[in-house]
DNA sequence: GTGTTTAGAACGTGACGACTA
DNA sequence: TTAGTCGTCACGTTCTAAACA
């Protein structure tokens, strides 16, 4: 019956001050760290909080501070590596600077999805909310909305409200053609990644740009959905039309496909073509040839995204930007000079 | 001065209540959809919910009723596919069941870490806390110890305390090592994860107990750690020692390291070596070759996760456990019958 | 009576001013 | 004076019981 302890009852700041014989004020000004509390008697609530096992009520802090020490984060685009490394990231961040995360994941990108997944956020009174966008509706379904507290947006472009961190989509992509045009390259197709994702069309302009720039225009191939099977489909399309010189992919997922559907065409890589992906994923050094790729720093966006958070927190102006990180490319055997 | 709004008084139930022209009880009533309220009366407050943008205070709800709506979520083997697909889909359960999460990723699978992690999620009152450990230490470094909530583990022993489910690595493993001798393969080596992980061990046995069934003993390589450098480094040395016929690697990154080092060394798949792999990640069937692997449901296995933890807050014994999902081995073109 | 509504008492903290040695 | 301590109040909700149509 009663095997399972059935004393519900949890010990309160009041429980341990009569314990320590002291009130439960000076109890909160030792869980806090104030001043003007004797060693002694500090040591003796302390003693008291050990033995009861005490755990403060966050539920009546949070009541009485209006501070939830709780951030909102609104992640789209998981569980690809990317996000799924800036969140870790952002949650690590986070912890370091005494903050829990609520993560949501909206299943799709609408406007309601991403409201509704919001709301809740706003419910458990987070005091910011970071969003992790990888699609510009995403932004969009923000606009207009006043959410009560601080935004600070993981975003490609600078749209819609909060303070937004960022990696530079466009130098990454500009740096994967400049590479391949110093190889000799003037035939660089390029895999852009859907429509409406915001890193796809920077990725897709610094590649247009960096042709431009050498007087060249290049083929565009249909655009994928970031998965190895569009690089796949599109891969062998491309291969049917005629395979070009280079192929730069927006990402490294439609990269293998492409390889794969190369391989599967007979066309030796980088003999025949030479490839360029995005994004660095822990596979990419091994993929058959290993890729050159250009790595992104996640880990420096998730911090980035923290100190956004608390500067929007802390002051009220001070609101320098981060500088943004540029992508580095990563030369490895998939590339070769005509 | 005033531009950015300074008014930071947020809608009280009082404040709904002396527009709709009722008492806070009332407002509270509509609030929680409790009947014996007038339709008309309804209506009224739900008006004023609007004008005034209400949210109520979860910090007062979690006050008096003892109940965050909340949920803690321990995750380690971030940021891996694996891994990063059961939090995804936990949240998503969990949202469904209205309740938030509140993930934390420790940097380390060190007893300390883990629990520092922990009493974060206790210190912010969550109902119930989901480990999802994947080193056995994980799992012991929560042993003997009394949370004070419901604990459900997501691991591939069953160890230390609280709800368990899992995902049958042992099963899988013995189909994926069946599938290789029904090809006729009698040396089958396996590449097995790191020491401590308990799925590691899972798989182990499954490739040992599979292979003594058929009157086999197999080659021992050394053990990986998950990553593809870890494969292509033990792949170099098995093809030192000499190739084997067939070799089964404990995951997909590793057996794409391996396929690595076996092209390096002008080794075919499946002509001169059948590979299988284990979790299918995405990026698995455009591997050079496409590789044959044991999928796993990591959909249903955050859904488990999710039903296991409402289980353990409504009931107090009913605990049927969940069924054990078997991973289904999905054949591609890296194996071939000798 | 019965369906609706209300007033007051918790819940467990931190802020504040007052009290003591 | 001042370091140390204490008592009262407020935070915004739900619960309980009583009052009203």
């Amino acid at each position: 019956m009663s095997a399972n302890g059935d004393r519900n009852r949890v010990a309160t700041i009041f429980d341990v001050a009569r314990l320590a014989g002291v009130s439960h004020q000076t109890v909160s000004r030792v869980l806090n760290d104030l001043p003007n509390v004797r060693p002694a008697t500090r040591e003796r609530v302390e003693n008291a909080i050990k033995q009861l096992r005490y755990v403060p009520s966050q539920a009546a802090r949070a009541l009485v501070t209006r501070r939830s020490r709780t951030i909102g984060l609104v992640a789209t685009g998981l569980p690809d590596y990317g996000p799924s490394s800036v969140v870790l990231n952002f949650n690590e961040s986070a912890r370091d600077a005494g903050y829990a995360v609520i993560a949501t994941n909206p299943a799709d990108a609408a406007a309601s999805t991403l409201r509704s997944a919001t709301e809740m956020l706003i419910r458990q009174n987070v005091e910011a909310i970071v969003l992790l966008a990888a699609e510009r509706s995403a932004l969009d379904a923000f606009d207009g909305w006043e959410l009560g507290v601080p935004l600070v947006s993981i975003a490609s472009e600078s749209r819609g409200r909060g303070i937004r961190v960022t990696l530079d989509q466009y130098q990454g992509a500009r740096a994967a053609v400049s590479h391949l045009l110093e190889l000799g390259h003037r035939d660089v197709v390029h895999i852009a990644g859907p429509v409406g994702s915001m890193d796809a069309e920077e990725r897709l302009r610094g590649w247009r740009d960096q042709l431009a720039e050498g007087g060249l225009i290049g083929r565009e191939a249909p655009r994928g959905d970031w998965s190895p099977e569009a690089g796949f489909r599109i891969g062998t399309e491309l291969v049917r039309e005629g395979a070009p010189g280079a192929v730069f992919a927006a990402n490294d997922q439609m990269a293998l496909g492409l390889l794969h559907a190369l391989a599967d065409a007979g066309l030796a890589v980088p003999g025949d073509v030479s490839v360029v992906g995005f994004d660095d994923i822990p596979e990419a050094a091994h993929f058959s040839p290993p890729l050159t790729t250009a790595r992104q720093d996640f880990v420096g966006l998730g911090r980035d995204a923290m100190a956004a958070v608390l500067t929007q927190l802390q002051d009220e102006e001070a609101t320098a930007p981060p500088p943004t990180r540029v992508p580095q490319l990563i030369v490895r055997a998939s590339t070769r000079a005509v």
